[in-house]
DNA sequence: ACATTCCTGCGAAAAATTTCGCACCTAAAG
DNA sequence: CTTTAGGTGCGAAATTTTTCGCAGGAATGT
């Protein structure tokens, strides 16, 4: 079923807050994570990030400066995949309808607006290839 | 920053399964789980779970039925909350593009019609509450 | 009644994760 | 040049997770 996850509890911390905000160093993720560990810790847990090939970095002067590995784009269309799944039964649209239930008092009308109209121009698309058959 | 995930990786597998098939008993959680363990080992699994909170059980004749203890609606929201403040930055918009994009496809139309309207909705009710002010 | 099968409870070994401290290096301030 | 602040690498202790096996108990078929 659920394909297992990759990542331990901390790494996944780890990577979240690389996803929120990256590049980052060993401190920024550090800080992000309420320097409630060492600092040393953080830095363990992005080498072996790295060595397990989920995370990269570059030095920059004399700093490491990581990043994950996996496009952005990527990791959120799983992680949204996972979610349908998991609560919504592979239905997009139950999970559409939470997203914009949870929040709508947070979306502006203007955001609504372009929603919409991507709505429409799926709809429109999907007639389009409906007439193509 | 992320509030730390509360469950350990397994643990996590095993809520899976339940959130998305409950009630079900430990060998309905192995059998989604693939076997790949000993059917020990997640009635183990569950019991942790029980004694930490996060599932409940009751007695069908002889044997243990599981279900979370949280509403999965529920449940869905912080997931979902979570993947849009760490891939989204926040933006619900931004989500569900992601959410359409990604498998506009597999979307019947009727679906697609069905979302138009609840934006229609939301604007309208944002518009009522505007004209409050 | 007896054998068989499948459950639950428990205890603990085995393995993985998590957390640190210490040695050493670099850049910048004094 | 020397000192100081902050980085990296590495090894290993401390903890948590993860996995099992074995001892009853209840239900089922013979």
């Amino acid at each position: 079923m659920a394909n297992e996850p990759k990542l331990s509890r901390r790494e996944t911390e780890v990577m979240e807050v690389l996803f929120c905000e990256s590049p980052a160093t060993a401190r920024d993720v550090w800080t992000a994570l309420g320097e409630t560990r060492t600092y040393s810790t953080i830095r363990k847990l992005l080498s072996i990030l790295e060595e397990k090939g989920h995370v990269t970095h570059r030095t920059e002067g004399a700093v490491f400066v990581y990043s994950p590995k996996q496009r952005r784009d990527m990791a959120a269309r799983s992680a949204l995949a996972r979610v349908v799944k998991t609560f919504f039964d592979g239905s997009v649209e139950g999970a559409v309808t939470s997203l914009l239930g949870g929040s709508s008092a947070r979306l502006t009308d203007e955001e609504l607006r372009r929603i919409g109209e991507m709505i429409e121009a799926a709809r429109a698309n999907r007639k389009d290839s409906a007439q193509k058959d």
